[in-house]
DNA sequence: CTTGACAACCAAATCGTTTTGGATTAGAAT
DNA sequence: ATTCTAATCCAAAACGATTTGGTTGTCAAG
């Protein structure tokens, strides 16, 4: 099989221990022991057991995810983008990165009990928070490292990173208004994730502040795909008296509209006026080019995972709680050249 | 801490053995101790350390994919979708899925000697093949378990799952030119990655067969991402005598082809043809929507996912190389509907 | 009474490290 | 000659499971 400190030992006439304080730079041991049992060791092509290494230190040196995915399959770019920037931080620190998935049903819980329990991974990293948040009760309840990506309604006494949804999309009605803008619809997201909430303040707050009221009717609730955009879009523009802007909570759903829209006659940018939230790198190449709120999706998935690693290892954290404000790239989706 | 066996054979005063032997059922424990071992177990929340089991069975139930990654970032939807069409396959046969990211250079081949000898993971998916690729020459030197999306130049002696690119470019190439058209340009890959010669080779074989040439000078390389494609496209449409069709190596590259197009006035299905490969979601929904290749990318991922964990278990494989054979998806980005 | 079969149990070895708590030796200081 | 230091080394115990190769006791068959 492979090489252990076991064989090393017998090729140098010296203990298991010496030779492992030799390959770890123990000074209980002469330099030229150390220097043999180095070059044995490497001519022998040793390389540690990772396992009893993780064994023996009580440690798994690895951070679990769990994307919790609706049906089947995630496609979100946004996803892979976080992913980068959790994974190469990890890498960095010499962690690795277990990643699962798993729809947001009773099956979830099991698996974080299992990995949590059966310590195979030192600390977690949540996504998408809902605003109960079991997942979240349960780590903490335990005392289990974990940092969030997201909020959550009500307790906020757990380290969390997020983007001010409530400012970002302040940002972006404040806009539409701005430019002429008096009829709105919202294609908005799952309700029981936070940031839906957070997101439709923001519209609210700047409407009221208008003297706008963002009708019932007008609000019509998604599941973050393209395809979900595009159909809820299709319902808004087929209404006897069609909103001149849509709003959608996320840059995907916001595609999804521009096609409906698209394929209606109507042009995107004149004849309606169509945002989204992210700044997926497909946004600035749609056409037209989308007028969204840009947040540093690698950068918080760099952070987060950096505050994770902090945790395991027992480090006080400076800030507990991050909220990267972000920022309204105005492209050409919403009217913003033709109106103004 | 957390329970551990030996706390549970203290309680029923049992020997160690016997409690492990009894929570997983073997038949030389009677039924009585086996359901008092398992009641008190559970009463406990004992979890068996997955590390210990992992040094002891000498596996790590674990598999490992490096993802290549150009820049610090990967955010092709692509990847999204494989990457769930594995882990799914992953979780439902019980191994837990390593993800790291790296960019393709000296250092890539160190993290995959660290994995495999440090027996962190008991196999390997190698994605984003190269015509001469090191991990595969590695890890086959080896013996060590692996399975890879996408094929070699040469030596062909290893288990993988592809597409069949040559074909799905003729599908393109041959629906193009029954369309009319007549001068083409290509936005290609990096020339080292094995499919992009396959897709080439699909291209050119049409055209010849029609006494086409594909001009030198109309064939571009670049790197797989939207914005690529966008700076390809933008030189290749300010030429003095432009192509009428852009058939891109991948589905990203073709959206940004048509942001530069329609950048310029031009309507992309009447102007000029824009064609893709991937079928990606997006695909479906961008305006207009791009006629593409489609290949089951979920069902690859799940494929080669099974593929691997046969090989780990050593049971034989019914087919040792799989091509998936892919379908042209034709919308409106290629002119069908203006030009027959 | 012996033998064999069977049921139920368990001590100890093992996986490959790291760590604890000495042991040994040589040379310097007293 | 004795004590003290410092330099090297190492046996054994962990980490927490699984597996090997038993032992023990009971009962039926010979």
């Amino acid at each position: 099989m492979s090489v252990t400190l076991k064989d090393i030992a017998k090729r140098v006439n010296k203990s298991v221990t010496t030779v492992s304080r030799a390959l770890n730079d123990y000074d209980d041991v002469s330099p030229e022991t150390k220097a043999e049992v180095r070059r044995v060791a490497s001519e022998m092509g040793y390389t540690p057991s990772t396992l009893a290494q993780r064994l023996r230190k009580q440690r798994s040196d690895t951070i679990g995810i769990i994307l919790p995915t609706f049906g089947p399959r995630f496609s979100d770019p946004f996803f892979s983008e976080f992913l980068a920037g959790v994974g190469n931080k990890a890498t960095e620190q010499g962690y690795d990165l277990m990643v699962s998935t798993r729809p947001p049903n009773e099956q979830e819980m099991e698996t974080y009990r299992v990995n949590v329990q059966g310590r195979r991974v030192d600390g977690f990293i949540i996504v998408r928070t809902r605003c109960v948040d079991p997942r979240i009760q349960y780590l903490r309840h335990l005392g289990f490292p974990f940092v969030a990506f997201g909020r959550t309604s009500g307790d906020l006494d757990f380290p969390f990173v997020d983007e001010d949804s409530e400012y970002g999309m302040q940002l972006i009605a404040d806009h539409l208004v701005r430019v002429g803008h008096r009829r709105f619809a919202c294609i908005s997201a799952p309700s029981y994730l936070e940031f839906t909430n957070l997101r439709l303040k923001g519209i609210t707050n700047v409407l009221t502040r208008h003297d706008i009221t963002l009708e019932e009717d007008l609000i019509c609730e998604s599941d973050l795909t393209q395809g979900g955009g595009y159909k809820q879009a299709t319902k808004l523009l087929d209404m006897s008296n069609p909103p001149t802007a849509i709003i959608a909570c996320n840059d995907l759903m916001a595609l999804g509209a521009m096609s409906a829209a698209q394929e209606r006659g109507l042009v995107v940018g004149i004849d309606i006026a169509i945002t989204g939230f992210d700044d997926i790198p497909m946004a600035e190449h749609s056409h037209p080019p989308l007028t969204t709120v840009h947040q540093p999706i690698y950068r918080i998935g760099n952070t987060v995972c950096e505050m994770l690693i902090h945790i395991i290892q027992g480090f006080p954290l400076e800030r507990d709680q991050l909220i990267f404000k972000p920022s309204l790239v105005i492209r050409q989706s919403c009217g913003a050249d033709a109106k103004q």
